[in-house]
DNA sequence: TAGAATTTGTTCGTATGTATG
DNA sequence: CCATACATACGAACAAATTCT
């Protein structure tokens, strides 16, 4: 490569290395070349090279890991919070593809955690829904929605045709219903729920847990999503 | 101890260890005996003694982390984000004693992602605050604020006198400021801000992005906030 | 499970060019 | 012209984290 003159080379190097990625040369959630292949291809020393990264680093194109090497960012899809947009809106905005896939369903005992939640007694019959959210083919997300089954048996087979809660719930009569809270926290995935996502097990998610309650306030669906926080970020305006 | 008949064993042991937690003979934080120490303890099999240890982390009241052991769970902090509500606002609400400490300060150029959201052109002048937000002497979040120098010149020092950039800013005309976004992601800290936070590194850490306006719309500042997921949940209602 | 190899992170030192007063 | 400060660029050695064998 040659040199401008009148523009330092790390900058002409980053300059490179963007339309590398632009031209998808390195494509989004792969890994780059090693610091001292691209010192070598470059033939400049390995600091100028690391200054380059650190500027894109910083600019988030990509992120780097001690003793692994640097990765091109995906792009970080922001989902709101605070509205009342759906998950396939959020996406089909975007211009991308979304897809909702139900893993398994279940009914079982609600544990006082959920039974608190969801305004019942433990140990009465819930139906337990977990899904996986998609954008073009690439998971975003892990849904585990936890239902009343007195009041919504046989929702699975709707979930099921539908791909959609708030489709299944208006066989239920409930047209509308709202987010009563919304608690996020940072956790390390399980190797099932990293499985799922797809991400390595050292990667964090962001993890809502939220219940939404239908006109009358009263509790339907107990949920605790867990986002990829390396595709998606959280948004709250 | 003595089984007391019609209650399963596992179901007293997770009584007795929530009973000995909630006497802080176990504390926030801390290490739980192993489950050899314990299923020696209470006489059992050590399997009693994981079902008990599994509804105690269902119930969120302990963490179990694999090759380290289990951990009584930090008092979470729930932190409200969509008002107006101030750092020593919530935490003195939760009664506990809030603090605000400066780390650092310096004057820099503006980065392009800093410029983009301050609104302001690459390059200029702007103030880095670096925090620590405690309570009761526990670090909950690391804050990094960005504001233009031009505007705020010498609010430094007011800062360091209030221990708070409300106050500050209404040294310079503005009172009253509102959040114009919030992006919430979940990453692994750097060994500076685990060190701040007093965690370890293989924890992962809630981090907002955020910009504040003025009643004019005008940018005031750009901030990073670093929660510890183990004491902090932020909260959207 | 242990150690070697790989890869990034940090800290020295050296040298050069450029802008400023 | 000089002194100073600052950014750029290169080199070497070691630390820290991860992956491979």
């Amino acid at each position: 490569m040659e040199w401008e003159k009148g523009l330092s080379i790390w900058k002409q190097i980053e300059r490179q290395l963007l339309r590398d990625i632009a031209m998808e040369v390195f494509k989004p959630g792969e890994k780059m070349p090693t610091e001292m292949e691209l010192s070598k291809r470059f033939d400049v020393n390995r600091h100028t090279v690391r200054q380059a990264m650190a500027a894109l680093a910083e600019a988030n194109v990509v992120r780097v890991e001690q003793g692994r090497g640097a990765f091109v960012q995906e792009q970080v899809l922001d989902y709101p919070l605070n509205n009342r947009t759906r998950f396939s809106q959020i996406v089909s905005s975007r211009h991308r593809l979304p897809d909702k896939r139900l893993i398994s369903d279940k009914i079982l005992k609600a544990s006082p955690t959920v039974a608190r939640n969801l305004k019942i007694k433990p140990g009465e019959k819930v139906i337990e829904i977990l899904s996986v959210s998609e954008a073009d083919g690439v998971p975003l997300a892990v849904g585990h929605a936890v239902l009343p089954e007195k009041r919504f048996r046989g929702i699975v087979d709707i979930f099921k045709e539908t791909k959609s809660l708030t489709e299944a719930f208006k066989e239920f009569g409930i047209y509308d219903y709202t987010r009563k809270f919304t608690k996020i926290s940072a956790q390390l995935p399980s190797g099932k729920i990293a499985g799922l996502l797809k991400q390595q097990k050292s990667r964090p998610i962001l993890v809502t847990e939220s219940v939404d309650v239908d006109a009358n306030g009263t509790p339907v669906e107990y949920g605790n999503t867990s986002f990829t926080s390396d595709r998606v970020q959280l948004l709250v305006e």
